[in-house]
DNA sequence: GCAAAAGTGTTTGGCATACACCCATGA
DNA sequence: TCATGGGTGTATGCCAAACACTTTTGC
């Protein structure tokens, strides 16, 4: 098979990021999608938000510029880590792309109400939804979630997804939208608890007509190593 | 500060991969180091091999063929992981370049006497040795052995550096030996034989001077995530 | 018989799992 | 008073951790 000839300016690798942005909102988590419009590979499509790096850039200040300027969120606030770099040959059809690709996590407390609302040009799509993407970006997708669902057994990443004040109903309904398994309430709250990863508050939340929920937070921002769950 | 000029074909980001080969012999942890000779900055130094990609080649690939190229070891006998993408603006002196970093491993017993063979060109150097490398070979090493630390505490990723056949001694010293941990000799067989990811062989090592010992192989050569220490 | 490494069992405590009912609140 | 989610305890079994001596072999 003979290669076909392609632009010169493409022959040798370019180099990409795309993020996959992830938050959680009613219990259910949402990943952040844009519109892809290039013809005649996509046309009406949908994506992953993404773009070329400047090249005094690193690749990961690519990727909180490319938030701001595609997905329209402000990604100084997420939480990111890299993911993982996709260098299939033919992963755009248009030239040769590499892409190095992030996961970001972000409250739904933390966005604005901009950054919450749903245009043509850039959503918040369900998970089990957001199928038929372009590029490789159904891969892509599937990677980030797997990684997502592994490291929060391990690690304390969820915070990056919780808001500073939540109930350990909301932090196991967390995990459970994240597993999608069910856990056990009494459980849960033993071992989590007993790990000292969360700090009570003095305060409870009320509100629905039930008896009211104590509060926690995280006792530390930062993401650390520990067996979860 | 201003940016020094740099030469136009530098500019943008050049796409490189470097790998981290490790092995094991005489239970110690060996890695793979080339001579690096690029003045002014790098004279008579070493580091980890590695090189540019081809337009038309995976990262992965890159690897595969640098390995052969510069390490003088043929990779395909290998197993290879990807690690992580360094993408620092000034990692390289020279000009822009973002390097896709893959850990491989490789049993000593795979290695033909060539391969096993030290010259000023490519060597096998004790991971505890191997410091003040060229580029941020350093940070690269670094990364690589605590990800190997990690992954075969929760996997079985051991197997890709132990040879087809060993004692239950052989395997606790290759743990030992990564993690820098004693680890109680009876609990460390029943844990690992009650996970049955090992068979035993129908026949035994002799040869010391002592009481031989009952060989074992992995069961899979896949690598499978279960709690293993 | 001795040096060297192989091989083996028990006790203890902590932790995971399974499981069902009362409590506080607002409507 | 009722509907709704908040909050709690116990019994069981498994597994991790700590710990020392006997066995087999070659010299």
């Amino acid at each position: 098979m003979q290669e076909p000839p392609r632009p010169e300016h493409l022959r040798f690798a370019v180099l990409a990021t795309d993020t996959v942005l992830i938050t959680i909102n009613n219990g259910e988590l949402l990943v952040r999608l844009v519109g892809v419009n290039r013809p005649p590979h996509f046309v009406d499509a949908k994506g992953l938000p993404g773009g070329l790096l400047h090249p005094h850039e690193t690749a990961e200040q690519a990727t909180v510029r490319h938030l701001t300027e595609k997905a329209h969120v402000d990604a100084s606030k997420a939480y990111i880590e890299q993911l993982y770099t996709f260098s299939n040959v033919d992963r755009d059809p248009r030239g040769r792309v590499v892409a190095v690709v992030y996961l970001a996590l972000i409250p739904w407390e933390k966005l604005s109400a901009i950054e919450k609302t749903d245009t043509p040009e850039s959503w918040w799509a369900p998970v089990t939804q957001a199928k038929k993407l372009a590029y490789d970006h159904d891969e892509i997708l599937a990677v980030a979630l797997a990684r997502l669902r592994s490291r929060i057994t391990y690690t304390t990443l969820i915070n990056k997804l919780m808001p500073r004040e939540f109930t350990l109903t909301e932090l196991e309904h967390a995990y459970e939208s994240i597993l999608k398994t069910d856990l056990d309430k009494r459980n849960f709250r033993k071992k989590i608890l007993k790990l000292g990863i969360l700090a009570p508050l003095p305060h409870k939340k009320s509100g629905g007509r039930f008896r009211p929920a104590q509060l926690y937070r995280f006792a530390s921002e930062k993401v650390t190593e520990i067996e979860v769950l």
